[in-house]
DNA sequence: CTTTTGACCTGACAGC
DNA sequence: TGCTGTCAGGTCAAAA
């Protein structure tokens, strides 16, 4: 489920309904995620009012009193805003629970998300300090792109997907702003030209930017209910579509696997 | 240093 | 109806 614009999403979603509120007590049903979740969570954050919810990258930033909570989706994560008396599924492994009989209610069937907690300066953190660039940031750009891509042999899908690089473009996202700049995914990062870079960072900000858009036709739903549908709702134009026709020249769409994920493209407008 | 591979975990689905 | 194998939106850690 999460890229960048699930995330922000998200993290949009549950800001108004958490913001100023105190949480009173964390409910942890299964502390085996990516990371174990802290044993002592519920005592570092009782009391503590709710300061301000951030993202950076596809890290979901709690600030509260004293600590910080470091939150990730993984691959099948999502929060919802709960009452916090509402039967929990099997997969709902965390509740921060608030001080109006509501909870922050996490899911993740593959337990691949995190939860996190640091006094520390967070983007000191180890899992946030050494990652690259915001892509919606003005500082991304051709120029930076080209820069850090210089003597590299990765492929350029490889390379986007690397978080020291640029963050929040997963493999969906990848796949589409490829198609977009009308760059073919294996071609080596460092042997692309600062204008296709200049085309492809245009299309990754077009595109997160406008699935964002998306994903926040659903917020006022995100209580008590599924706030995924404006992902779906995105028409790809590559990313799962292998065997169908492109939506600009007709040929047929290709798939194949480059370092464990299926890249898909189009051999006419990509080269 | 860069690049590749393995690991974590569950659920959905195709094929036998 | 099972069973097995493959795949899935992430990304760290270790190996090469």
């Amino acid at each position: 489920m999460p890229e960048l614009p699930e995330v922000e999403t998200t993290c949009r979603g549950l800001a108004p309904h958490c913001i100023g509120r105190h949480l009173v007590t964390a409910l942890v049903r299964n502390a085996q995620l990516r990371w174990p979740v802290p044993a002592d969570l519920a005592q570092q954050v009782a009391g503590q009012a709710i300061l301000s919810l951030t993202r950076r990258a596809k890290y979901l930033i709690v600030t509260l009193q004293r600590g910080t909570l470091i939150l990730h989706l993984g691959m099948s994560g999502s929060l919802r805003i709960m009452d916090s008396n509402s039967p929990a599924g099997v997969h709902d492994h965390v509740d921060l629970v608030l001080d109006n009989g509501t909870c922050i209610r996490l899911r993740d069937p593959r337990r691949f998300g995190a939860v996190l907690w640091t006094q520390s300066d967070v983007l000191r953190h180890p899992l946030l300090e050494n990652l690259g660039l915001e892509p919606l940031s003005d500082t991304f750009d051709a120029h930076y792109l080209h820069g850090c891509s210089r003597g590299r042999k990765v492929s350029i899908k490889t390379f986007l997907m690397d978080s020291h690089v640029v963050v929040g473009v997963g493999n969906i996202y990848a796949n589409e702003a490829l198609f977009h700049a009308g760059i073919r995914p294996t071609t080596p990062a460092g042997r692309l030209s600062r204008t296709r870079y200049a085309r492809l960072t245009t299309a990754i900000r077009a595109i997160l930017a406008r699935a964002i858009e998306a994903g926040g036709s659903t917020l006022r739903d995100f209580v008590n209910s599924a706030g995924e549908a404006g992902y779906f709702q995105q028409q790809y134009m590559v990313y799962g579509r292998s065997g169908e026709s492109c939506r600009v020249c007709a040929g047929s769409i290709k798939h194949m696997r480059q370092g464990q994920r299926s890249t898909f493209y189009c051999p006419h407008c990509q080269t």
